[in-house]
DNA sequence: CTCGAAACTGAAACGTGTTTCATTTGGAAG
DNA sequence: CTTCCAAATGAAACACGTTTCAGTTTCGAG
């Protein structure tokens, strides 16, 4: 932590970088509750109280609940593309590089179950205020896919990305997305959702596909 | 209408068939409100009066908001398959039929945004009481998916679905359902899904094939 | 330092999903 | 017809998302 000032404790930082650091609180508080105790375990005053900000903060910044947890998974997301990254998926082929990101992915979600249903469920709502955001959440997504696919990954601004990728990329992000719905609501377990999509990959790549 | 005895008007009907019968008409109001003014629109005091009933007895037959949209998910679901079964997409190849399948399911959900967000909402909310109901919606969906690539329909009690169908039909359902989710909160339209749908179903049966 | 604008606070109020319960109703059994 | 029970009723109460607003703090500009 750094600290502006000399003789402030923690008052009087940066300007801007307060409100960011208020955002960052707000939404850290989210997600430590909804770890805790998923969707309905957010409720807004606890997560204003624990963020030390009054509900007018909290509603300047995030125009509802759905809004906070669709952050979080932004948030998060960003976390795992950062991950994958740094250790890619393995495999000789791209059907196993995919199989492999998804595997990785699911025991992402499954390592705090009840914040990764609730933050599903945000997704799943369909607030078109939220679009925009959830839409940034499927390119993240689709980009890890490519990346995997490809055996090394693609960096945000990337505009390589053939018509074919993008098509690969995106059905798998679909089927992916509505599996994990379905492990949402008690419909999938992990290990189904892994046979899942190794069946989706080797039927959309073909199970015998050596190299991109 | 029936009227079971003489004299009296409307009450005192059958014994059990008057639960069922207002059990629809709850359904019925939910359809109607969600139709004018989607989720948010269903509200449950209004479903009730609309229903001419109780909010004791609707909660009795309807555990939540979701129960409710599912209930209606499954209805209009129902009537689709009917409506498939009469006039079955057409079509030379599977592919054809499969696309003129969800073009047909596309513009079914068109007809009615509002209601059709709403039950998407529903079912995409993972709740963990309402699997069931949602299974089923699904087990539908793959029916009339399968039935498509078949050029016939595949009946309800059917178990001659080979395993390489039932995947086509699950992984075919399930980028409908994901797309359609994006649909409902305005990262898709209209054409852009039929478009995404036809696109995957060449992706997975390829462009050229001739007949299942 | 002073001023004004923007952000924040605290608390109350509102709407709606959900629960509860005392009372009434309808119809089946005796 | 009387009795009894499950179901339905009506209304109130509760919880929580969301909005509102008057007063306060913070911060940059002059």
């Amino acid at each position: 932590m750094f600290q502006s000032s000399a003789m402030t404790a923690d008052t009087s930082d940066p300007p801007e970088q307060k409100i960011e650091e208020r955002a960052r609180r707000i939404i850290e508080s989210t997600i430590e509750l909804a770890e805790e105790g998923g969707f309905e375990a957010v409720r807004l005053r606890e997560v204003a109280a624990r963020a030390e900000v009054a509900m007018g903060t909290l509603y300047r910044r995030f125009h509802s609940k759905e809004d906070l947890l669709v952050a979080a998974l932004e948030q998060e997301t960003r976390g795992m593309e950062e991950r994958v990254r740094r250790r890619p998926p393995k495999g000789a082929t791209a059907s196993e590089r995919a199989v492999s990101f998804f595997v990785i992915a699911t025991r992402g979600m499954m390592r705090r179950p009840n914040l990764s249903r609730a933050m599903l469920r945000a997704a799943a709502a369909g607030e078109p205020a939220l679009a925009r955001k959830v839409g940034l959440f499927h390119d993240m997504m689709r980009r890890m896919i490519v990346g995997a696919l490809r055996g090394q990954p693609v960096l945000p601004g990337d505009e390589t990305m053939s018509d074919r990728e993008r098509l690969l990329g995106d059905v798998l992000n679909q089927i992916w997305f509505a599996v994990m719905v379905g492990w949402s609501g008690g419909l999938e377990t992990q290990s189904s959702i892994n046979e899942r999509m190794r069946a989706s990959v080797e039927l959309i790549l073909g199970e015998t596909m050596r190299e991109a």
